[in-house]
DNA sequence: AAAAATACATACCTTTAAGTATGCTTTTTT
DNA sequence: AAAAAAGCATACTTAAAGGTATGTATTTTT
């Protein structure tokens, strides 16, 4: 086989191994060793391929996080423009979340997980998690001017400062639904964010 | 000395100890050799009162966290009842935000981390985080409906939604803000939650 | 075909954490 | 005053993590 395929193959193997453990148990629970074990390559393979845990982190927001955050979250706006924006909005921030399955619901979102894990403590995914959140922010914010000019959202509306209130609250309500059990706090928030949206439309 | 005293002042203090270097480093990144440390005491103090990191954890939840939430978000709300409800509730989301210290600003709330970082690993900690948003979404929810009583509020809203949106954004907004180093999430959060609240008030 | 480089495994080192066992000193009880 | 218990320090054990050093088989290059 080719061996600049098989590198590639591995790498990929390790970088997908490492997003699912770490949405699965969280980045501090996931040890090198555990992701290896998965994998079922040694940890030699491992620091063949990637210089240390923080290389791998990065590599996991840049590669997989960005890819979902951009398929679930940015895709469909930009992709649909022809569809109403406020149609858009709603289906985005309420029509996916019921479609989520139970691991979903109950691990919440991996890229907040992290924002939320990391914290400062990690100074080095700061950097990838703002390109991440400014990149969907960036997209929802053009959306909503767009709607704005189509005269579907309201003129006084501030493009940026809904945004903003549509990410925290989704990600906000992924986070302490965390510690449920049961939809009611989707629930709730479906309901509102329905509001919300409602009230920045025409 | 009184022996009961010094047995209740040491064990303040490890748990308050405990929850400032939860709240700067994270629970997974403070050790209890760290804490103690900090205390200038030792470990054979720490497991002499508590049984073991976990237990600690439980202790900081309910002593530290529910006091901070009671004392800057359900006590406002129980204390002033005679104020105007929308108000009330522009003030404890939106004034006492105006107020945090940029260290504040900077590691978000406690409780939210908490339950993001340990997230389903600990499941020790649910029950006590549940508690913890339980007791605030109820307070919040019992004003939302004495607003509508005393026709503040839209009679067609739903406290409980209405409740849990303003919880969500408000902690999903302290969570995000924590990769930023300014406060322009903030500023945009502001400006939503009062559009929010206007919506909901008659 | 020989040399060099790549992909990975194995074995090892170091650090640090959680937790335990034990001992000393001071209070409290009887 | 003697015995018991509480408060805490010191020393130790164990486990597991991150990371390195080295060895080996397979490709790739020359």
């Amino acid at each position: 086989m080719d061996q600049k395929l098989k590198s590639e193959n591995t790498q990929k193997l390790i970088v997908k191994t490492s997003f699912e453990m770490f949405y699965e148990k969280g980045f501090n629970y996931t040890s090198i060793p555990d992701i290896m074990k998965k994998t079922k390559l040694t940890k030699g393979a491992f620091y063949h391929h990637f210089k240390n845990k923080l290389e791998i982190g990065k590599k996991v927001i840049e590669d997989i996080l960005s890819k979902r955050i951009h398929n679930g979250f940015i895709a469909p706006l930009i992709e649909e423009k022809s569809r109403n924006i406020p149609e858009l909005l709603h289906y985005v921030f309420t029509e996916r979340i019921k479609s989520f399955s139970e691991k979903e619901k109950a691990l919440g979102c991996p890229a907040n997980n992290l924002i939320n894990e990391i914290g400062c403590s990690i100074h080095d995914f700061r950097e990838p998690l703002q390109n991440l959140m400014n990149g969907w922010h960036k997209v929802l914010v053009e959306t909503i001017k767009s709607g704005i000019e189509r005269n579907e959202i309201k003129k006084d509306v501030d493009p940026s400062s809904a945004a903003t209130m549509l990410i925290c609250s989704f990600e906000g309500t992924r986070g302490i639904r965390k510690i449920y059990d049961d939809d009611k706090l989707f629930e709730n928030y479906l309901k509102a964010v329905k509001i919300f949206i409602k009230t920045i439309s025409t």
